[in-house]
DNA sequence: CTGAAAGCGCTTACAG
DNA sequence: CTGAAAGCGCTTACAG
């Protein structure tokens, strides 16, 4: 039975005998000392009655904007995404109604898609991963996650992580680390990356120049890692490092094809600490990001804009996590 | 440099030196002998210039309803759904805009969240893995996914990778079978459930009573799983089955850490045959469910819905994979 | 405390 | 071919 007809502000008016803007009031909340009990009473009545909701699109229309959060982030094939949504939607008071949309595989979140959701009239707008480089302000309050360089971004420390990741390979007696990028354009990898870079000559390290990339889907990890394997071999390396734990999962399967072993030909580790990392064989070595906190750090930061404070973005910790990938 | 004001179709119109209902014809390509050539380039080099964009509020409150297609997902923490949201995406023309909404982690889709959708005046509604009867109809067109017994419901073959999967493992001598359900009222799970018993027995297996559940996070598997270990051993099970590849995760970390061998001692598989199975220790034989496939059909019949065309609902193949983690 | 009315920015008959 | 006007369903000053 298909709704007969959207209910209406002036269909509760009507039952309850009072006029459009008194149940505007009542509806959202805004009639302590503007309506009498009695009538709000008889409101709040209809509204169950009828089944009333407040329609979006004229409620944001004639208020300027509405009750929309939207979230931008890349491709959800990293799972890492699921926990940063989590952190926003536990965040996001019942005032917010979270929206999310999905980039396609391997392009980051650009300018033209904020642009695309600003005419939803969003209370606000979180663009997670975007591309580097781009201009993501808009009409409404932005928020960027995992951004290193962009502005109102809530980022991780990926420096110290990174520090214990490398630090971890020396003790290990490592000398040559190969690398698996992204291929995205996003800011946060070409920040992993170059941290790693540092964190190894500053270790007595070296990185390969042999330097691979790939989406961060497992089955394009492993068909780079396959066209990269031998020469990363003959060229000394003895740990490969992955900008995701998806590309490490690929680098792990390609191994496994080739029979090099993991960790005693080859130690690999990635970024992330997915749910799935310790049941991979072997587990594997990952720089933890906690996604939930980044969701929730910028949740917090975006409700703090609404109320006119724009408070200190905070550095989210990251640690390592050492599992037999590496450690064996 | 906060956008300085919303472009309105008005200041289009006064720039171009027409009106607003002439922009409105020639902005949503309605011009077709209505509006003449220059008129209507004009209007376009105006709208170029000031980079005017049709409000969508204002638009589909005039309309009756707008360009959003709203797909409603139980938790994302299931790498499974982000292929099912690809192939939507990739399915739904420009005339679309998808956004998504996830439920909370371990909460399959209801009937309030369709009707707090509903406010947006959406094009359509996509519901995935919705709980078990709920009536999910709206004042607008609404297909179900993965939803047996749902009307208008896109759903897969279940029963053909079942019958693979119980043959496989009654081939390889396995008489008693234990089961690791998901929490959630999702009707796909209890079929899945149902048909892997009537499978067993139409092969003269048997199904334990002991029968696990957990939401579909790789942890409450494996916690789950570790609650149950001895009492299946005990009870004579030398395969256990997992409602989805996340649950299975979980039971091969928590045979791992009681030594339990895989498959020697325990044969695992699962539902989904995720891009991670196929890197887990041992790798995990499962049934494949494409969720992309899922996902392109879902958005086929949207589209057919809205041309006034119901399809016939079609029935997605299922198949099983074979990996280590039985055949080993 | 309450309601009539203007206005949010569009779309769509309707007249010309 | 073109534009003035009504109407979509709300919210919010503004009068009373």
């Amino acid at each position: 039975m298909p709704s007969p007809a959207r209910v209406t502000a002036a269909m509760v008016a009507e039952r309850a005998g009072t006029s459009i803007a008194t149940v505007s009031l009542v509806v959202n909340g805004k009639d302590r000392g503007r309506v009498s009990a009695p009538i709000a009473e008889r409101v709040r009545a209809a509204v169950d009655e009828l089944g009333y909701v407040v329609d979006h699109a004229a409620s944001s229309l004639a208020r300027g904007s509405g009750d929309l959060v939207v979230l931008i982030a890349p491709d959800l094939s990293n799972p890492f995404f699921a926990e940063v949504i989590r952190g926003v939607r536990d965040t996001l008071t019942d005032r917010f109604q979270l929206v999310l949309s999905v980039t396609e595989r391997g392009r980051q979140p650009v300018t033209a898609d904020v642009r695309r959701f600003e005419r939803l009239r969003p209370a606000g707008i979180l663009v997670d991963a975007p591309a580097a480089g781009e201009d993501l302000s808009a009409g409404v309050p932005v928020v960027q996650l995992d951004a290193p360089g962009g502005t109102d971004a809530v980022n991780y420390d990926l420096a110290t992580g990174v520090q214990e990741l490398v630090a971890h390979l020396a003790d290990l007696g490592h000398r040559r680390i190969g690398y698996l990028d992204g291929t995205s354009r996003a800011a946060t990898f070409a920040l992993r990356r170059r941290l790693l870079e540092d964190a190894a000559v500053a270790a007595g390290l070296s990185v390969s120049p042999i330097v691979g990339s790939a989406d961060l889907a497992v089955d394009a990890g492993a068909s780079a890692a396959d066209d990269l394997l031998d020469d990363w071999l003959d060229d000394g390396v003895t740990a490969v490092v992955a900008a995701a734990d998806t590309l490490a999962y690929g680098v792990l399967r390609a191994a496994a094809a080739r029979g090099v072993a993991v960790p005693g030909r080859l130690a690999v580790a990635g970024f992330d600490d997915l749910p799935s990392s310790s049941v991979t064989a072997p587990a594997l070595t990952s720089v933890a990001l906690p996604g939930a906190d980044l969701g929730r750090a910028a949740a917090l930061r975006l409700l703090a804009t609404f109320d006119g404070g724009a408070p200190e973005a905070p550095s989210l910790p990251t640690w390592l996590v050492v599992r037999a990938s590496t450690a064996g």
